[in-house]
DNA sequence: GACAGTGTAACAAAGTATGTTACATTTCTA
DNA sequence: TAGAAATGTAACATACTTTGTTACACTGTC
């Protein structure tokens, strides 16, 4: 049986959601780079660096693109999340495993 | 009847998580302020910066959060997001409204 | 060839998260 | 009650990051 959304540590980097905006969204949307940027209201080479997965997505901008593409900030800002995500348990993964988890000492009153 | 997981803008602001963190989850853990900084590898100040809910819980602080409390990051990062959300979308009104949806100029092939 | 779109780089400006230090207040305890 | 520990608060410096601006080279297209 396949494990749905079952959590575990990703092996591999989650795909920056600039590719998505980049391979998919703006080219079935007819929109250029120049222009889509003049209509998020950023200029051209914020958008670029978003683009080129250089730069994340911030809730400003994945609200600007999510009114522009139609489908609100939410999935820009899951996908980002879940490479800023993998990104800091890389580095922090030593200083994470010193972290004890702590238990209740006792079961709730 | 109720209008379960239905999106619409939000007229007060969301619970921090850092208000949950202080007022059930330290306390449930019997947990000082003190020995949970030292615990999550963080300085006491800036863990009650968190619980006093002027600043934010970032993606490495919810790693570490997320160990120590045992349940992982994506609950705070969820509840902080919200939060993030709210904030940009208040101090972005005027400009979103400028944003015109971008809509497919003919069906897809 | 002119021109618009694009990729790339360097720079400055503004904002932010964090640690450190200091001090006052509260709370526990011996 | 005196002292110690925990807490709230503030100021400061540091490092990082996001963004805009400017500049230049490289495509395409008309």
């Amino acid at each position: 049986m396949a494990e749905y959304s079952v959590k575990r540590p990703l092996e591999r980097a989650p795909v920056h959601p600039g590719e998505i905006l980049r391979e998919d969204v703006l080219p079935s949307l007819e929109l250029s780079v120049s222009e889509a940027a003049r209509r998020l209201g950023v200029s051209r080479q914020q958008l670029h660096r978003v683009l080129a997965c250089t730069h994340p997505i911030t809730t400003e901008m994945a609200l600007r693109i999510g009114k522009l593409v139609g489908n609100g900030p939410g999935l820009w800002l899951r996908l980002q999340q879940a490479c800023d995500l993998w990104r800091v348990e890389q580095c922090l993964k030593d200083e994470l495993a010193e972290i004890r988890p702590a238990n209740l000492t006792h079961s709730q009153d």
